[in-house]
DNA sequence: TTTTTTTGGTCAAACGTTTGATTTAATTCT
DNA sequence: AGAATTAAATCAAACGTTTGACCAAAAAAA
């Protein structure tokens, strides 16, 4: 490995003035810019940024926790959060939990050692209080929230559940909830959304209507699986993820339920998948890589600013429409 | 922060000391031990990462370029290799170079600036002399070659043509290849594998039912649209991976041709998609976590033991059939 | 008891930078 | 030409560790 003292000794300059040539915080002679130059072509030198790191407590290094990299809405966001911050010349170190909270934990430990600039977390969900578990580096929640203590940016899940149940209102009153786990957040509000739309319609919210499933294909296909075999009519679906919708959709297609012709469908995120299925899945679409942008540009912020008032950034999902409605 | 050097002086012990213990290499009197845990735990001191870094030359970090993680296919791949170094304690540098050389050669040299321990390297495909571009660090190529001067970890993709081929032999012995671009390596060699199972079966490679189209799902819908225009029958087709297939059977499907009943189709990768589509697409699956796992596997090694002669790791795809056969 | 060995611990240099303080050289002003 | 100013370059300490060399005290061997 070359050093800077490498350097200065071919350029024959003492090792602090190719370092200020380096950094242009000071101006040196025509001629010796020229020997510096030279010389660290010739020995192809680079800097060392674990020694710049040691000095200036910057290492350019942003780590992103997050539950599971192979989840596609995952995956948009930290594409979102490097195609920003590798502009500012930051790296992103990936910490995959696998939805584990140990893990989780062993991850924010390493992290605080390797002295990242800052954090963007998107926690299992699983551990509640947060607080104090950061140290004081800046720190971005990510589709999450926790009052108002760090800055955020999330979308609208009450809007979301709103605009897919209006929709389906437009063809039927009789509509089936499909939820993940009422413990996580995000669900409950879309919850919310749905009861809203349906209240504001004048159309009785009932409980027998929203059903707890797995958050999973499988979990939206045993769904409707258990309905039918109740022999109760099914005329329109709210899926609260488009797994679940597309796992719902199987069920019917396999018992002879014609889509959208009898039971209109409407899922939330817009995967890959939703476009390309047969039929085109009707849903609500979340800005992930918006999100994922959205977060880089705060959490380079804050490392710029040192800090500053935590800010929630809000996004809004909107209806994509295709062939399910 | 808080240092050993904090430590030392609130247990009355020298900086040496301490790291001694830390790192387990001398043993010290139980109580003196016991002051030393009471300060670290008093102070919540944890090692500084970098400085080790600066010292040891071990950053504990290994660095992973590749195409697009929005692709589950790298994405995959991508957390094989976390979930296996992470044991080891080393964190992943993400670098999605969006195939883009330009920011693929910008990425090379912040890792080499960065110290990483070792670099996985899934080139953009588009540079074809990478040798020396990486220095001296370990260094793995996935799904890709380049002679035998680096470690690699690909499947055979010429068993992968042949196995699909083979399963639509026997069906028909009209079998229609949709290849994506024939200038990438894993396509050519796919086709290979094509070839080698039409010959087995002693039917004539025709180059007219070889197709490239797009390596898209448009490029494929796009291409069967084409065919059926031209009154052309189909039987049975390949495809190049399943996206391709995905829209090839979209296109069928708008057209009413019934599948598998009039056709049969095979893809390749097996994506999460293919199980979920309906009709579920029978596909080859890439061992895609394992490809990774066995990369962290790889670069570990060669971390561990500094190097040593390259290896060559070829993991076999296979077959999985599903509704589309 | 004296010498040797072991145990428990400290010293100080080094890793590759950055940067405030300082020195030296070059330029400008009387 | 000499003094004052400015520009160019150097010194040396510091960042937080690790580790070979060293030392003192205690234990074991002579």
């Amino acid at each position: 490995m070359t050093t800077l003292k490498d350097v200065a000794e071919m350029a024959h300059v003492s090792v602090s003035t190719v370092s200020y040539v380096l950094n242009g915080k000071k101006t040196v002679r025509p001629e010796t810019l020229l020997k510096i130059n030279a010389a660290i072509k010739e020995l192809g030198y680079y800097p060392n940024q674990i020694a710049i790191g040691l000095k200036t407590k910057r290492t350019y290094t942003i780590g992103v926790i997050l539950p599971d990299i192979s989840n596609s809405f995952y995956a948009d966001i930290i594409k979102g959060i490097e195609d920003t911050v590798h502009l500012s010349g930051y790296s992103v170190i990936l910490c995959n939990t696998e939805n584990d909270e140990n893990r989780e934990m062993k991850y924010l430990n390493t992290l605080l050692g390797k002295d990242i600039d800052g954090l963007v977390f998107i926690g299992t969900g699983k551990t509640k209080d947060i607080s104090g578990k950061f140290g004081s580096r800046p720190v971005v929640l990510v589709d999450r929230k926790f009052g108002n203590e760090f800055s955020s940016v999330s979308v609208n899940n009450i809007l979301g559940g709103y605009l897919a149940t209006k929709r389906l209102l437009r063809d039927s009153s009789d509509i089936i909830f499909l939820s993940g786990p009422a413990s996580v957040n995000t669900i409950s509000e879309r919850k919310i959304g749905y009861r809203n739309a349906l209240v504001e319609a004048g159309v009785a919210f009932n409980e027998d209507n929203v059903i707890e499933c797995d958050f999973t294909y499988d979990g939206g296909y045993n769904a409707i699986i258990g309905i039918l075999a109740e022999h109760r009519r099914i005329r329109a679906v709210f899926a609260s993820n488009d797994e679940i919708a597309l796992g719902a959709m199987r069920a019917m297609i396999e018992n002879g339920v014609k889509i959208p012709d009898e039971v209109k469908i409407v899922g939330y995120d817009d995967i890959r998948l939703a476009a390309m299925y047969t039929p085109a899945l009707t849903t609500i679409r979340q800005p992930k890589y918006k999100m994922g942008k959205r977060a880089g540009e705060l959490i380079l912020d804050m490392i710029m600013n040192k800090g500053g008032e935590p800010k929630q950034v809000v996004l809004e999902p909107v209806l994509v429409e295709r062939e399910t409605t």
